[in-house]
DNA sequence: GTAACGTGCAACCAAATGGTTGTACGTATG
DNA sequence: CATACGTACAACCATTTGGTTGCACGTTAC
């Protein structure tokens, strides 16, 4: 897959408060689909749904223990969603950088 | 708006290869709708709609100069997005701070 | 004043999203 | 073995998304 697919599958991924929860319990705790299905008021398949989306983003993983599928988050792949966050950052730092560029050479235009 | 639908519209927004360019190189510079408009391989007004999906999550505000609109990016909304992950990590932190305090009762436990 | 430019917006369309219910199948439990 | 549990998946539906074209309107240039 493009970095840039796996990047819109991943902000995508966490554009849904329901699906950031799953997330945030999935980093704390490992749990199965219908432990995470019990906390929230729609079907236990729209969770499993959304739980398939945040998979597909590589956001999470899952393990089977018998007859259940635990689900982990992965802080690896949270990692790399801050890290393009990061490289707008630098770019944004990049742009005060020429502006203050700009500025010392006008001071320099100014000194006498 | 809420917090967590402002968190879904930020997220949302960055989830499109268009959208991120936008932000990157309205970061660097101040551009217009048209000029942005001319570097992407659709209408005008597709490239219209990605700047107003932008508008709507805070991610890039518009200044009217004449009869262009000059659109900017915003640092703040960025890093805002970059804290709700850190947020994540931390949870992350706590869980692995809560296995280390097992380890260590464990280790107590073993302790003659 | 007229023509060209930059923008905003409506109408339309195909595809994707986010939810539902129902069915099927492997695994555990009594 | 029979029943309940946990999961997967298909079919269906309403809404949203991401693109198009066309038109209107203010601003600049000639």
């Amino acid at each position: 897959m493009s970095d840039a697919r796996r990047t819109d599958r991943r902000f995508h991924a966490l554009a849904d408060p329901t699906r950031r929860d799953i997330v945030r319990r999935a980093l704390a705790d490992e749990l199965s689909v219908t432990a995470l299905a019990t906390s929230y008021r729609m079907s236990f398949a729209a969770v499993q749904k959304h739980v398939a989306v945040l998979e597909r983003a590589d956001l999470v993983t899952k393990r089977r223990s018998g007859r259940e599928q635990l689900v982990r988050s992965s802080i690896d792949a949270l990692r790399s969603v801050a890290e393009s966050l990061d490289q707008l950052e630098e770019v944004w730092r990049g742009r005060i950088d020429r502006f203050g560029a700009v500025l010392a050479d006008e001071a320099e235009g100014d000194q006498q």
